[in-house]
DNA sequence: CTAATTAATGCAATCCTTTGCACAAAATAT
DNA sequence: ATATTTTGTGCAAAGGATTGCATTAATTAG
């Protein structure tokens, strides 16, 4: 079907090697003279040559190719970090393969496997988290790889993310300069990278301002739009609901955001809402989303650079890069009187006793 | 670096052929005894082997790799068609590659030599649109391929794509029936399968109804935001400007919101606003956007189905299949009354002599 | 006890490309 | 005219896996 070198060799009468040469050898080191050249050239386009990638990678080693995983394509998050790392790569001469683990520890596994057997030069991965030991054995078979985003604190690999707990400690602090003292947090994936930090950003910012941590304020259990959405509901049920909510992801946002609809809760009228995340609509939303925004092509640039850095060496120190985040802030959220704040306070310290 | 079969043929003193047979002929053709067996398995897991793709691709023939290649990954329509893609995929034991055009024909055609050159079993195609030759030729070269989305009329490929035409009717004659006769469209990328024929059916319903159309009405040359942004600003300052907008992607209803949003235009208080896709966030947007739905799972699921059946039967007919799309009529569409109507309907005349 | 099966494994070709080394012919130097 | 260098090209191995055919040893049949 498809043509091979051996084919242009027999119509041009001469050998495999002098075609191949003629066809990718830019170097003159061998020297091949002209007429040949244009020989060959002419009959590997009549004949809609092209080489086998598979070949060729068997033959060099070498395939100019990364492997990216992440845990959700669909999430804007993850479809813009994409976007920006296939941009990086493709400037620098490599393709790249995507994967979605879709939040699940076992796809991730798979992919790295059909990944690590498809000969890839290096990987770019955004890990659901909880474990690491997959992702161990990779650095430790001597296999460039960083982690975006999502990464582990435990494990020395080179990795590049915003700072998580700062990013939260940004969106609390806001709230409670807004006179919020009942702050709600929907998680993510619990023993995740990214949610631990966050919740950490959420308790140091609570703990600073010397509110006391409730633990019934402190639901959810993963990035989806439904999680938000179901423990909204919850959240609004309490007998002492609190007075704003800081979501996790976008997609937890949305969900708060439909079920507040729902039960005709306004917000920012009735409930003050947060979310980390900016993506490109947060500012068409109703309301306009307060969000806490990640540098994702900064991101996306150091990752394919730091990549690079460690195919060329191998031995060089690995290193962790954290991201400064940055607070949007829209119209979700409303200052409130310090009045209610006192009542507030009282009662949370009655539940508490 | 990476083990082969020949360490393990080595490690166990068998022969290379009888490793492959117990690692991955699952057919009992070959009768190897249970104790080589366990032997080499035994050996495998040491050793760490992990077949290499790219051998094993060239000598068989079959990668069991799809190409996937779209125009934005980062919109988030085709964000949800690649992920549904990709579950379909997986439950047939393919894997797939993804390639982001970026709207433009050049990459979009570099992404097709890179995808052959790999020698992916197969290609699904949303393409920039613009032209087909590189298309035909895959075609022609007998390589499995179906489009989505995006297709051509006059290319017999198969395709699976949403009926664009009804898709704009229904847009168009919901405005129409809530009483507005000056509807703008801001289109996508002109000379487009997608853009083409959604401005068919804008045309078409407006011709249904009577309403003749002003070219000034129709504006946009690609599926971006800032497009969006741009044209809804000049259409505001029209000395006649519209009371309603259709646009033809989703992104570019973003931009529309931006746009009114400076200039303090309330939709739908003062203008009244429909959109092509139905991205998630839609619902939640300021105002709740009404807007035409595609079937996204039913078309992954179908691409998939047809694709399936062309690597198995390639000489079979080739078949066009138009999804039925639906309207979701959410709040940013008012009704305006008929003497606004008049006045508009004059108002418009008067320009056109 | 010989002939015919069956069980268990190995040989070697094939998939396609790349590249170090060898070699013949032509050009240049001595 | 001989020795040396330069040009232009080919040979063959390597990269890793698969598989039809061949081969040997062990069983079973007759």
């Amino acid at each position: 079907m498809s043509s091979t070198l051996k084919d242009i060799a027999e119509k041009t009468g001469v050998s495999v090697s002098t075609v191949s040469r003629v066809l990718h050898d830019n170097t003159k080191k061998y020297k091949i003279s002209e007429e040949t050249q244009t020989r060959v050239k002419q009959a590997a386009k009549e004949i809609g040559y092209r080489v086998n990638a598979l070949a060729r990678g068997l033959r060099l080693q070498k395939t100019y190719e990364i492997g990216i995983i992440v845990p959700d394509i669909a999430n804007p998050f993850f479809s813009a970090v994409i976007k920006s790392l296939a941009g990086e790569l493709r400037q620098r001469g490599y393709n790249f393969i995507v994967y979605d683990s879709d939040e699940d520890i076992a796809i991730e596994r798979s992919a790295i496997k059909s990944l690590l057997e498809k000969r890839v030069d290096g990987l770019v991965i955004a890990s659901v988290g909880q474990d690491y030991s997959h992702i161990q054995k990779i650095r430790d078979a001597g296999i460039p790889l960083v982690m975006v985003d999502r990464c582990f604190d435990a494990l020395d690999v080179d990795s590049v993310s915003v700072d998580n707990v700062k990013g939260s400690l940004l969106a609390v602090d806001h709230l409670i300069k807004e006179g919020h003292h009942r702050i709600a947090f929907i998680q993510g994936l619990p023993g995740t990278y990214a949610n631990e930090t966050r919740l950490q950003g959420y308790k140091s910012a609570l703990y600073a301002a010397g509110i006391s941590i409730d633990e019934q304020l402190i639901v959810g259990d993963d990035f989806r739009s439904h999680n938000g959405y179901l423990k909204t509901k919850m959240l609004l049920k309490l007998l002492d609901p609190p007075t704003a909510i800081f979501t996790a992801g976008d997609l937890i946002a949305l969900g708060t955001l439909e079920a507040c609809r729902e039960n005709n809760i306004s917000i920012p009228g009735d409930l003050s809402l947060i979310t980390f995340d900016d993506p490109d609509f947060a500012s068409y939303l109703s309301p306009a989303l307060t969000a806490v925004e990640q540098p994702i092509t900064k991101m996306a640039e150091m990752a394919v650079a730091m990549l690079y850095n460690r195919m060329k060496n191998p031995d060089d120190e690995r290193t962790k890069i954290l991201l400064e985040p940055k607070l949007n802030i829209r119209s979700s959220v409303t200052r409130i009187s310090s009045v209610t704040n006192i009542t507030q306070i009282m009662k949370t310290e009655t539940i508490k006793e």
